[in-house]
DNA sequence: TTGTATGCGTTATCAG
DNA sequence: CTGATAACGCATACAA
């Protein structure tokens, strides 16, 4: 492993030389630098980023923190997708990623502002937390910058990036009293998710719109999951048979309720419309293909890892950014019958 | 920040007093201990690890490198499964992922070596490299500890974990011929990738063990894409009316030739059988559900992981993992007309 | 244009 | 049991 101490005594000049000739300062000599270079290229040399870190105080280095990168995560491919987009933006800026995954044992354990002194990241990127997770109070006194995913926070050091999710939801329910659907469910995540309060309202909001009224007990929490989603409706139904569409806040959901569907003997799209929200690569290929609302993941890592970088190199953007989604229509809606 | 000085400070002790009493040493006096603690609490301190990094040349992190870690990879979770698994693994262990990931563009800027060392990993995983990546030959050469996916070589400092191609490929076509099929093809990836090669090997396997002669033109390439396989598959078929099944060396190839089928207006599993190779989550949602081989991917990223920090601290274990795998029969295959 | 000296935060060596 | 001091590899203020 060689230094610029070798390179230095081996071309015969000072590390200080070195030093500026590798980084490109223009104070030096372009015969000695051209030599130093060789030099360095001779001994194979690669500056060492901790050493250089610990100087300038700067790791080049973000923090991606996923509440959970698990396997109950691969069905939809939400966390990977924005993985790539973050990915990408950032090695364009010279970031590298650095991953910290934690669960709630290892929160107990380490604080968030502990984890990211540690290893020094200047900045962190967080996706999938709730909106109760301990982490998130700690962000925004934290002077480390932060773009938070989906979760609407904003401060002097923490933006955030998110889709119009009351819009999203407006959309697909609009589709369907469109259809001519007036008994309509709406199949939810759970009370700690922002989104999920969000869709809620934007559910609310079109029925309003299209004066229909509120029913408390349309509304049902499968806790984003599948299985659970699946239950839920398969009861549902049974006691709600005038309920002729239902929207649902995740695709993952939306496929259980059509496992309960099948169950129940109802057919998708002309006795049970159904409309998902995310559309994951699934949605396309299930059988009748699930109509749902698409949120660009990849863009929205991309968009998230931008921001970051914005906010650490001082560039005064808007700390909010909010994406557009779209109703992608397949085959699981239609006229109630 | 504070600092183990300003801690020293506070508490009235020397720097090095407070290194050992935060680290655990043993000659510290209890009491100078819990004075030391409290203070650092107070001063809410967190150690700096590029500092400890830097003079200790243990950075406690492993580099990921994953050749393209891309929304082309979308579909098969391969890589986030085994992303999830080396995850779990490490981070159990108490190791940092950087995530790496390059192009042929960025391969040019640096060399492997360069990369690892100018971020100090102490060992890579690398995944979904081909057979002739150059960082490939670096990798061997190279000090630093590595193990591979699905890349079968072996040496000082690398590793590798993969499964059992040569079986895998085999069981499927077993099952093949067992349900009567003779003329059976098969959809590879492609010849850089080690699989594929090996997959080739079971294929003729099994056909010489069926004492089916091998037919060169019944071997295609799709390069494990969807589209080139459906092309691919669409062209064949027409020319070859004989063949009644084929293997297919991943899921996604297998979806391509499922489409090819329905164009051709062939009836799966009736008219053509067809195996894949992966088990993806869509496998079991398409339909008719696709027979396939499951790989465990989160198991092959874990074990990785595991062999890996095995070889970092110089435990002498066996530096080739092969997991096996397993056909899950569903309703692409049938006994031909 | 180049070199000397200093420091980043930590651990290790050695002496007390 | 504790404290100076040096060292890790590099960058920078200042001097020459």
């Amino acid at each position: 492993m060689a230094t610029i101490k070798d390179i230095a005594k081996v071309a015969g000049v000072s590390v200080t030389t070195v030093s500026r000739a590798l980084n490109g300062y223009d104070d030096v000599n372009e015969k000695t630098r051209a030599r130093i270079k060789s030099v360095a290229e001779e001994l194979n040399y690669s500056p060492n980023a901790v050493a250089r870190s610990l100087v300038k105080s700067k790791t080049e280095t973000i923090g991606l923190l996923v509440s959970e990168l698990s396997l109950s995560g691969a069905k939809d491919m939400f966390t990977y997708e924005i993985m790539c987009g973050i990915n990408d933006s950032s090695s364009n800026k010279g970031f590298d990623l650095i991953l910290f995954s934690t669960n709630s044992a290892k929160q107990k354990a380490k604080s968030y502002s502990q984890l990211c002194r540690e290893r020094q990241v200047e900045g962190v990127i967080m996706q999938g937390v709730k909106i109760d997770d301990p982490y998130l109070i700690e962000v925004i006194d934290s002077n480390i910058p932060c773009v938070l995913i989906d979760v609407e926070i904003e401060g002097e050091n923490v933006g955030y990036v998110s889709t119009d999710n009351v819009f999203g939801a407006q959309i697909a329910v609009k589709h369907l009293t469109n259809l001519g659907h007036r008994n309509i469910a709406i199949m939810n995540g759970h009370d700690q998710a922002l989104v999920s309060q969000r869709r809620l309202t934007g559910y609310k909001k079109q029925l309003e719109e299209a004066s229909i009224p509120f029913q408390e007990n349309y509304v049902l929490n499968g806790n984003f999951n599948e299985q659970q989603a699946e239950e839920m409706a398969y009861s549902f139904f049974q006691e709600r048979p005038e309920v002729t569409a239902i929207f649902c806040a995740s695709d993952l959901m939306a496929l259980g309720v059509m496992s309960a569907a099948k169950r129940l003997g109802l057919k998708v799209p002309d006795e049970l419309s159904i409309v998902g929200y995310d559309n994951i690569t699934l949605a396309q290929y299930v059988q009748p293909q699930l109509t749902t609302v698409d949120q660009d993941k990849y863009q929205m890592g991309y968009k998230a890892a931008k921001l970051l970088i914005d906010m650490l190199e001082g560039n005064k953007t808007n700390r909010k950014v909010i994406l557009d989604n779209q109703l992608i229509i397949r085959e699981t809606t239609a006229e109630p019958k």
